[in-house]
DNA sequence: TAGATATATTAGCCAGGGCTAACTTTACAA
DNA sequence: TTGTAAAGTTAGCCCTGGCTAATATATCTA
């Protein structure tokens, strides 16, 4: 990233010289990721409540926290905020579901998912290391670069 | 990945059905994006340390704010926990250093960087968006996967 | 060289997302 | 139906990694 700040003609303020634009964009890079950062528990928990809905006919806590990986009281609180966050729509005790934003994003999140496993075996990996890689790729894919995983599965069909 | 949780025949220590260890390795796919996590910083700042050594000799804490989009405080809160973990090296309000252990990491992750962004700019996206995308994607890559990037590399150059 | 300005650090706050221990509620079985 | 086991929740702790305000140190310039 350093060794060649040139190229890349931008539009940018133009303050001194190409370093700042650079700087710019690449803080503009992290501060992505980081935003990035805030929505995976989202999409982690709204993709595996569709997942075990679809699957066992509904999402319980115990489950959701076998899957994840974390202890239930991990699941209660994170539930907690998806509900506040009208992603989920819940009473204590009961059965959890998703709102219709929920939904959308479950089912956005799963057809993305879906994307980067197929791209990813496409190329040759393992489909085991694809789902583990997938996991923590997905949530960082822009548009554009889902867009040319689909192009190259096309084309590699 | 629920759709079509069967095949895949990996080891596993068996316990009742494929649903144990489906939820096993997936378990294990969130336990390792978490771990991912954790090193994140470390590898963002030694990679950005180096970079600013190289390109003006040194790496203040003001540039390395501006370019991470974050202010000067989260900076100096950050480079003591690499302090502490034996990445970085320095003495209060004096140039920032790497130990050797963070060389290490630097060059890894850098090498990392560079053969992401060209991975993604050869399947056509622009070197911008391969930039960003590739400072989040960067952290889930496992070994298996970056050698399959590598490989299409040399077979589209 | 002294004083203003720029840089760095400290202190103290916040939210996220883990955890354990203790408690409540539900569900199941005797 | 009642009592025990399983599931869920609450309370309270921890660390990370942001922030602002205040303070300390360095640097640059007059």
């Amino acid at each position: 990233m350093s060794e060649n700040a040139s190229d890349s003609p931008d539009l940018a303020p133009s303050d001194t010289a190409s370093d700042d634009r650079t700087a710019d964009a690449q803080a503009d890079g992290f501060a992505r990721v980081r935003a990035a950062h805030e929505n995976e528990m989202a999409e982690d928990y709204v993709e595996l409540i569709a997942e075990l809905i679809e699957a066992t006919g509904e999402a319980r806590p115990v489950d959701m926290a076998e899957r994840l990986g974390v202890k239930p009281p991990t699941v209660t609180k994170n539930l907690s905020r998806l509900t506040r966050d009208g992603l989920v729509k819940r009473e204590r005790y009961r059965s959890i579901f998703l709102t219709e934003e929920g939904e959308n994003l479950a089912r956005a999140c799963r057809e993305r998912h879906r994307t980067v496993v197929s791209f990813l075996m496409a190329l040759g990996i393992e489909e085991e290391v694809a789902q583990r890689d997938a996991e923590g790729i997905e949530h960082h894919v822009s548009g554009d670069t889902l867009r040319a995983f689909e192009v190259f599965l096309q084309k590699n069909s």
